[in-house]
DNA sequence: GGGGGTTACTTTTGTCGCGGAAGAATCTCG
DNA sequence: CGAGATTCTTCCGCGACAAAAGTAACCCCC
């Protein structure tokens, strides 16, 4: 095994962490405020490791002995416990999402609450002055909160190594050193991934996937994404949002769009799909929310559209349940609002699909803005820089 | 963590084994013979460490230094390495399967190669008599095959900790605890398990899946079997053998047998599905291997229903591929002569329900008679038995 | 308001497992 | 037969851990 340093060198320096000190800092900061006990407890330690693990994590600032806000309703017995708490504002990261024609910014804590939000319309799609746009609002929001640690940056399409987006379909890249070309104008650490894999990864540390060993993030929006997380470690694949569910045949006499083939699940569940859909039959033009409200009111063709789709969402659900066996299953993204007015059709459909005595999927369901996504590559900033990569 | 014995008591007492002793012991025991150095090497320890946790499993007589066969053509510098290798003869382990009407018995080395056959008809289902049978072929290979360490049985149904047969349909048995039964017969050490589970395992350990991270086996025969292991361990399900596959709907068109719901899985796929078509389609009785002949051969009806279950097939297992993204695929069990005759249309239809860019499947075949359940099941008796129950 | 009980944390001590370095063993090649 | 190479062993020291003993903080109760 490797060797840590021997006496750490600054009160304001973080890193590194032996394995150990990084469990306990990951289980604190992702379980909330947790006492030595309960520490050594989840961790298998015994309590002098927690009280000598805790000192340097204490001495650095990374964690702090939270003032026991605890319910004054309860009294119990014995020296209370002392609640150990990470300083969620000692540092701030930024957390970006590219869009097509947007760049949606946050700050958050290292929690990953957000607490500041800045859009910029994006005009041109040139790395450089992409790059020197991420520059001027990281400037500007670092103005107003100074202990920037770090800055994520989730694009749609594949990225390597957290730091070069190899191909874009959206953006029309190939082979960009993004993190480079932010790292030098800002004189951050700069992380790059892929939108999907970052909202994975924080919805595994922080979110409906917290403290699981197999989940499953579907997204539905303008395409189909899909992760998996298997032994907490998201599962990297190689056509990773380059087109995820094109092929994904659900019915072969289903619909043909001119996003997916025939019956895929592009073609079947996304937006554009659905719009267009009822667009070719209806002749007119509306929006995903007016189709929504359409077949809840029981228009035959947005009805129909919409039916199909959660049939749909089911098979695709059944499917993943019954393959991949996560213990839970969270839906995601802008085409969430399906599951509001067919989702008794989704869960019907779910369990014609499953083995009657098969565990019943834990499905939860996250309506979310492009706010969410910039605020999963800030968490995969905060992996990465403060933690040194290691999940758990 | 927890205290180990301080010196090993006697020569013949294998166990306890610490986590770093069971490491090296599962290594060369599932990896073949390996030197101080190399084992060092995979599992990232010292030389030093090497000696020190060798030495034990050397004198216990679990590993011995092989007598180096190595090729002699290749002449290298330096002190030549010692291979260490487990000695497979030194125990040895009974592996049964049972089914409606026979009891299947192997006697297989540490290593799980089978070195001996015992198959007898079963003419009841009584638990006691079942019982009785297993201990009567116990003695009897015992007898040709004296240092057997401990038995291992697998059953088509549920089985709870390795010990009691909760339901089977087959044999009709609730809450059988059957290890108990067969352990104060014989007075040996006895592992339970599903039947598939255990092939799973002996796969993973042994065969297809060895060193893999997620891994995939699908069984076809007169049932549909699915195991997934990830990070090396079998995941456990609710529904496991009680109708795998009855709600994997392929085709909601597909064709309707006795055995499973429209279009689904066991319906296209299983044998007795495939013959119960053929039969109904052309008024006579086939066997599986004449309609596989049949189909080759361009009978029309065998070639249609032969045709329809490859593309079903090709479904089935991009579908796993899509979700679960095993590394691998192990086809396995006695219907896999579909293959054979299929195989183009299988991997067609695979091609086309997976995105261009994805990993193409590792995808494998091994015809597997009753023997080889047998076999799952021993391996399942060395890895709780020898090693403590750790997969590696 | 001082025991006694209870629980949380800290300090101390001993042990164990590991890495690293030096040395022994065993081969090839010149 | 010696030099070089490679493997394995021995030995030492460190660091992480558990166990146990000690300390602290709080309760209740008399």
């Amino acid at each position: 095994m490797l060797q840590f340093r021997k006496k750490r060198d600054a009160v304001t320096d973080w890193l590194p962490l032996s394995p150990a000190e990084r469990s306990v800092a990951i289980e604190v900061l992702v379980h909330g405020p947790l006492s030595r006990t309960e520490l050594a407890r989840r961790l298998s330690l015994s309590q002098g490791s927690l009280t000598r693990l805790t000192k340097p994590l204490i001495e650095s600032g990374l964690l702090v002995e939270a003032p026991w806000a605890g319910a004054p309703g309860e009294a119990r017995q014995g020296r209370p416990s002392q609640p150990l708490d990470v300083v969620a504002e000692s540092r701030s990261f930024l957390g970006f999402k590219i869009t097509d024609e947007m760049v949606y910014g946050v700050v958050t804590s290292l929690r990953s609450d957000i607490v500041a939000r800045l859009d910029r319309p994006l005009t041109g799609h040139d790395p450089e002055y992409v790059a020197d746009l991420l520059a001027c609002m990281t400037a500007e929001l670092t103005g107003r909160h100074p202990a920037v640690a770090g800055i994520g940056i989730g694009v749609g399409g594949f990225v390597r190594e957290h730091a070069v987006v190899g191909e874009s379909p959206y953006l029309r890249w190939r082979e960009v050193p993004l993190a480079e070309l932010v790292g030098e104008r800002t004189g951050l650490p700069v992380v790059v991934e892929n939108d999907v894999a970052a909202l994975v990864e924080a919805e595994t540390w922080f979110g409906a996937g917290r403290g699981l060993d197999r989940f499953v993030v579907l997204t539905i929006g303008a395409g189909i994404g899909y992760g998996l997380v298997l032994g907490g470690r998201r599962v990297p694949y190689a056509e990773e949002d380059r087109g995820f569910g094109l092929h994904w045949i659900i019915d072969p006499l289903g619909p043909l769009t001119p996003q997916g083939e025939r019956g895929s699940a592009v073609s079947l569940l996304t937006i554009p799909s659905i719009r267009y859909q009822v667009r070719a039959a209806t002749g007119r033009d509306a929006s995903y929310e007016e189709i929504l409200a359409g077949a809840a009111a029981g228009e035959p063709m947005a009805a129909r559209v919409i039916g199909e789709a959660g049939r749909a969402l089911g098979t695709l659900l059944a499917q993943i349940a019954n393959f991949a066996m996560p213990q839970k299953i969270l839906l995601a993204g802008e085409g969430v609002g399906l599951m509001e007015v067919a989702g008794d059709t989704v869960r019907e459909t779910v369990r014609a699909h499953r083995h009657p005595l098969a565990a019943p999927i834990g499905l939860e369901t996250k309506v979310s803005d492009f706010h969410d996504w910039a605020r999963g590559a800030a968490v995969l900033a905060i992996q990465v820089l403060v933690l040194g990569g290691a999940g758990g």
